[in-house]
RNA sequence: GCGCUCGUAGCUCAGCUGGAUAGAGCAACGGCCUUCUAAGCCGUAGGUCAUAGGUUCGAGUCCUAUCGGGCGCGCCA
C-alpha cells in the first residue's frame, strides 16, 4: 500500500513538471510516513515541504500544485488534503483496504515475504561458539539474532547462507586438551599439578569419562572415536573438541538454530591459507618485525595502534587465522557478509577489516558487516548470576530452553535491539510466564482458532476467494485498524532486514496481537447475520495467517489451543 | 586516559533513513465475563526524552562538549 502512494506521488510530480507548474530538476526521494494520530490520515508525505526552498513557494503551495494532478489512483484514495505546515495527508479508501484482503490469501504462507534482496547472495556467520564448553546465554542471544536476521533476510529476498565458524587450533583449545587430560589422571582443580587456566566445569568430567570409555561422538560432520589413552594428548584434544561440538549442535537444535556451513579454523592453517595471508601481507609491506615478534600496521586503516600478528612463540594471534577466514569467504563469492557478534569482541572488526584491506584484493572498506549485541545479565533471586566460563558458573541456553521454554526464550532474546544490554530475570520468565508478550500474541492466534472452531459447528466457514463486495460490511474502526496492521507485514519485514534489527517484528506481533484482541472485544464474529459472519471469518482466517506467517520468521509456534 | 555503545514514565523498553499532541507492557487506580478462550478489553494517572550548546521550516532522532552505566584497549579468543 504505501509503495502505491509512492507511485501516485511519483507520478504526480512529473505531470506537474511537464505542466511547468513545478521546476525542480533535483527531485527528492518521495518517502511516506505514517502519522501518529488517525486524523491525519493513513499515510502522509512530506515532500512539499522539502521541495518549497528550490521552488521559492510556500509548501503548502507546492502540495496543492502535487493534488491537483494526484487523482484518487483508481479508487485508492477516498481523501487526499493539505495539512500542518505543508503535509498531505493520503485516506485510504474502505474498498481499498478490504480488497488487501485477497492479497493476504493470495500471499498464503509467503505473505509478508519481499523481494527487496533481489535473490543475491549474503552470508551470516552468528554464535561461533569456541568448542571449549556449553553454549550459554550469551551464545542464547546471539544464536537467537543471528538465525532471526537470517529469516528475515530470506523473507526479504536474500539468498542466506547460515555458517558456523569454531576456533579449533589456539590457546584455549590446548587449555582444554590439559584441563581433560587431567581430568582422566584424576588431577583435581585444587591439585598443585592442575592447568594454570584450566577449565574447571563439571562438563570436562563428562568428557573425561567418554574419553576413557573409548566412546564414539558421531554428529553430521565428523565421526571420532577415543582412544582412551590418557598420555595422547591430540586424541584428547580431537576427541574433547568432537564431543564439545555435538553438545552445541544439540543445543542449538534444541533451540531450532540450523547451519549450512561450519568452518573449522584448524582447517585454515592445513589448508595452507594463514601462511598464504601473512606472506601476501608481508609481501604488500604492511609489516615488520619488532621484540622478536610479526607485526601489521593497522594503523595505516584506522586502527589505534599495531596488532602483532605472529608471537615470539612462532605462534599466530587469532585476527590472522580471521582474515584468511574471511577472504576465503570473499572468494566464495559473498560481496554481502554480516557478521553477529558479542560487542565484547568489537576490537576485531578494525582488525579483521585491516587485514583485508592490505591484502589489497579489492575488498571494500566496510566489508564485512556486523552486528554487535550487548552483554546479558542473569538475574536468578534478585541477584545478578555471575558468569565465569572457567570455573564452570554459567546459565547454559540448555537450562533456559528446559526451564523457559523455546518459544518465550526466542522470543525474549529477539524484543531488545541488539545495541541494548539485555536482563534476562530467570524467575521472572519462569514463573510469570503469562506476563511475558509472546503468550499475549500466542493467544491471539489460540482465540481465532477456537473461533473457527465454534463456527464450523454453527455450520459457518470462511469462504475462499471471496468478492470484495463481499467484504464491504468490514467498516468498523478495529477491523479496518486490523487490515490496516497486516498490510504493515511485508515492510516491517524489510525494515528489519535493512536495519539488521529484529525486534521490530516483535513489536509489529505485538500490535497485530493487540489489534485482534481489540476487535473480539468489541465485535462478535458469530452472529445471526449470515454475511457479516462469513466476512468476519474471512477476516479473521487472514488475520491467522499473517500471525503465523510473522512468528514464523521469528522461529516460534503458533499454537491452535492454549 | 582512548575507542565503541547506551541514557526516554516508578520499573523494563519502543519510537519506523529529522516530521504534526513522545508510545507500549508491568506496577497503581476505576470499570467490562448468563453468548465465539478474562493468558483478554476499555478508561484514569504518570515525562525538563541525562545536561548544555549547535545545525534548520522542524530535533527524542543529526553535530560538539559534559555527566552517568556497560564493553573493549593482551604476543587471550
Amino acid at each position: 500500500m504505501r509503495n502505491r502512494i509512492a507511485e501516485l506521488v511519483q507520478s504526480s510530480l512529473h505531470a506537474a513538471l511537464s505542466a511547468q507548474e513545478l521546476c525542480t530538476t533535483q527531485l527528492p526521494a518521495v518517502i511516506i510516513g505514517t502519522p501518529a494520530s488517525p486524523e491525519h490520515g493513513d499515510f502522509s508525505c512530506n515532500i512539499a515541504m522539502q521541495m518549497a526552498k528550490g521552488e521559492r513557494k510556500a509548501p503548502r503551495q507546492v502540495a496543492e500544485i502535487l493534488i491537483r494532478h494526484l487523482g484518487n489512483g483508481n479508487g485508492l484514495l477516498a481523501k487526499t488534503e493539505i495539512a500542518g505546515p505543508g503535509f498531505i495527508n493520503f485516506f485510504v479508501s474502505a474498498g481499498a483496504w478490504q480488497a488487501t484482503l485477497l492479497e493476504v490469501e493470495s500471499g498464503g504462507a509467503a505473505f509478508g515475504r519481499t523481494s527487496s534482496g533481489g535473490g543475491k547472495k549474503v552470508q551470516v556467520e552468528f554464535v561461533s561458539a569456541n568448542p571449549t564448553g556449553p553454549l550459554h546465554i550469551g551464545h542464547g542471544r546471539g544464536a537467537a539474532i543471528g538465525d532471526t536476521l537470517c529469516r528475515i533476510l530470506d523473507a526479504s529476498g536474500w539468498d542466506v547462507t547460515r555458517e558456523f565458524y569454531y576456533n579449533d587450533a589456539g590457546a584455549q583449545i590446548s587449555n582444554l586438551a590439559l584441563s581433560v587430560q587431567s581430568r582422566c589422571l584424576g588431577i583435581e582443580p585444587d591439585d598443585t599439578r592442575w592447568p594454570a587456566d584450566g577449565y574447571q566445569g563439571e562438563y570436562i568430567k563428562d568428557v573425561a569419562r567418554a574419553y576413557l570409555a573409548r566412546e564414539t561422538v558421531e554428529a553430521s560432520d565428523q565421526h571420532t572415536v577415543a582412544s582412551g589413552d590418557p598420555n595422547d594428548l591430540d586424541a584428547i584434544r580431537g576427541f574433547a573438541v568432537a564431543w564439545l561440538r555435538r553438545e552445541q549442535d544439540l543445543d542449538l537444535a534444541a533451540f531450532d538454530v540450523r547451519f549450512d556451513v561450519y568452518t573449522l579454523e584448524s582447517g585454515l592453517y592445513t589448508e595452507g591459507r594463514v601462511e598464504a595471508v601473512v606472506g601476501k601481507l608481508i609481501a604488500n609491506g604492511h609489516t615488520y618485525e619488532q621484540d622478536g615478534a610479526l607485526w601489521l600496521k593497522t594503523t595505516d586503516f584506522g586502527d589505534d595502534k599495531d596488532r602483532v600478528m605472529r608471537k615470539a612463540d612462532g605462534g599466530y594471534t587469532y585476527f590472522v587465522p580471521d582474515v584468511a577466514y574471511h577472504q576465503a569467504k570473499w572468494e566464495r563469492g559473498f560481496t554481502r557478509v554480516i557478521n553477529e557478534q558479542g560487542a565484547d569482541h568489537h576490537s576485531t572488526i578494525t582488525r579483521v577489516r585491516a587485514g583485508l584491506q592490505a591484502l589489497d584484493i579489492g575488498i571494500p572498506k566496510g566489508w564485512p558487516e556486523y552486528v554487535l549485541h550487548q552483554m546479558v545479565t542473569v538475574m536468578r533471586g534478585g541477584e545478578e548470576v555471575k558468569i565465569s566460563k572457567r570455573a564452570g558458573s554459567y546459565v547454559t541456553l540448555r537450562d533456559l530452553i528446559d526451564e523457559v521454554g523455546r518459544d518465550a526464550t526466542r522470543f525474549f532474546f529477539i524484543m531488545r535491539k541488539p545495541d541494548a544490554q539485555l536482563v534476562f530475570d530467570i524467575d521472572l520468565a519462569k514463573q510469570q510466564t503469562n506476563e511475558n508478550p509472546v503468550y499475549y500474541v500466542q493467544y491471539a492466534h489460540a482465540r481465532i482458532c477456537s473461533i473457527f472452531e465454534n463456527a464450523a459447528e454453527k455450520g459457518f466457514r470462511a469462504p475462499e476467494n471471496p468478492a470484495v463486495s463481499d467484504l464491504a460490511l468490514l467498516t468498523t474502526t478495529e477491523e479496518l485498524q486490523l487490515i490496516k496492521m497486516m498490510n504493515a507485514l511485508p515492510d516491517t519485514i524489510d525494515d528489519c532486514a535493512v536495519h539488521f534489527e529484529p525486534h521490530r517484528l516483535t513489536y509489529y506481533l505485538t500490535e497485530l496481537a493487540s489489534c485482534f484482541h481489540s476487535f473480539y472485544n468489541k465485535n462478535r464474529v458469530i452472529s445471526d447475520d449470515a454475511v457479516l459472519t462469513t466476512a468476519r471469518l474471512y477476516l479473521l482466517k487472514r488475520t491467522a495467517q499473517t500471525l503465523r506467517n510473522a512468528l514464523a520468521i521469528l522461529g516460534i509456534s503458533a499454537p491452535e489451543r492454549m
